[in-house]
DNA sequence: ACGAGGTACCTCGCCTGTCAAGGTACCTCG
DNA sequence: CGAGGTACCTTGACAGGCGAGGTACCTCGT
């Protein structure tokens, strides 16, 4: 089973957030780290992401800044600023008031 | 806070299959229902409420018979088909990975 | 008698986020 | 020199949520 699509849409701004409050990173890795931690059910599309940092950055939550490439490709990094933390802090306790909400309306029947 | 718009995206169908996996009833009610299971902090919308009726319809996962009024306005009523009852268990195990992966994604870095 | 408020349904059109598809550029290894 | 990995980005289609608006019936208080 893949989660995808409108299973997280609302939810990867919380993702990539707290990804960034753990450190300074870049698209492609980001993508990495999660699919890692998910066991590879669930990926982000590059689309996806890169729009998510587009609006992201837009709001003020996240700065960004050409990195050392080493060798590859250059990387653009993010950097969460502190209303990006705010923010991350405030979709984690909204996820935790869906999680519980959704266990209600979901499992309440059986 | 309240739970609304894309935090609960791709959920709805599960919402609603779930408590049309309890009893018949319609859109009022169920809207009623949600509304109090979670203390009011989640509301599905009614143009929500009625195209995801829709939707779940034309999918095969319920079916609609006009039922007795009472008092006040005529009532469409719903009911779960056994497809529907497939997909409804089908998205509570869908929903309980989504917890999963989103807890490790979310909380890893305290 | 009449308006307010509750029950109950439905539709149109906008908005937003996801994603398939496509593109660019550089590096390494065989 | 081509394949495959790293790394970024954009465009356009699509789908679901929802604001706004509409219909219809009932009850209750004034």
């Amino acid at each position: 089973m893949s989660i995808t699509g409108d299973l997280i849409r609302g939810h990867t701004d919380a993702i990539i957030l707290s990804r960034l409050c753990r450190s300074d990173s870049y698209g492609y890795e980001i993508n990495k780290t999660i699919s890692n931690l998910s066991g590879g059910r669930f990926e982000l599309k590059e689309a996806t992401l890169y729009t998510a940092f587009k609006r992201l950055e837009e709001q003020g939550y996240i700065v960004s800044y050409w990195g050392d490439s080493g060798a590859g490709a250059r990387r653009r990094y993010y950097s969460i600023t502190p209303a990006g933390k705010d923010t991350c802090h405030r979709l984690l306790l909204e996820w935790k008031a869906t999680k519980q909400i959704m266990d209600e309306l979901l499992e309440e029947h059986i």
